[in-house]
DNA sequence: GTTCTGACA
DNA sequence: TGTCAGAA
């Protein structure tokens, strides 16, 4: 069993996991209603996280204490997975430094792009937090 | 005892 | 988001 399957590998029950990213339960079941994290469930339907989830949950909760909605936080995610993505296909390109700033720059450009389009400013509740703290 | 869903303020 | 009810 590789790193990647343990880390994917479902062992907390929610309230571990409200421990370990400071979050309450409740606001870890609504996040997964929005998709923002998707633990598997067990026994008596019972979710389990795993090292991955954990990770993703303390990325929102560092996100929600900036003061960024979920539609930010969703644009933030997908961001970030495709850094995980290059990370791994790093791992088996030698030659990636070159794609590595390149990459960069990218994920800059899509990162403001997609914020706007998400409608992260101007809309009623949207007045939370600075956009300029996402790609500074 | 812990967690789940749905619902209300 | 917190909290409560009723079920598992």
């Amino acid at each position: 069993m590789d790193y990647k399957d343990r880390k994917a590998m479902p062992l907390f029950p929610i309230s571990i996991v409200s421990e370990l990213t400071e979050l309450s339960a409740r606001q870890i079941r609504y996040y997964e209603e929005k998709n923002l994290v998707t633990p598997l469930r067990s026994d008596g339907n019972r979710r389990l996280f795993s090292f991955y989830d954990v990770d993703r949950l303390i990325e929102i909760k560092r996100l929600i204490d900036e003061g960024v909605n979920l539609a930010g936080i969703k644009q933030v995610l997908k961001l970030r997975e495709n850094q995980v993505q290059e990370g791994e296909s790093k791992e088996r390109n030698q030659d990636s430094k070159y794609k590595e700033d390149l990459s960069e720059k990218e994920l800059h450009r899509l990162l403001r792009r997609e914020l706007l389009e998400s409608g992260y400013l101007n809309k009623p509740s949207i007045n939370q937090g600075d956009l300029s703290r996402f790609y500074h």
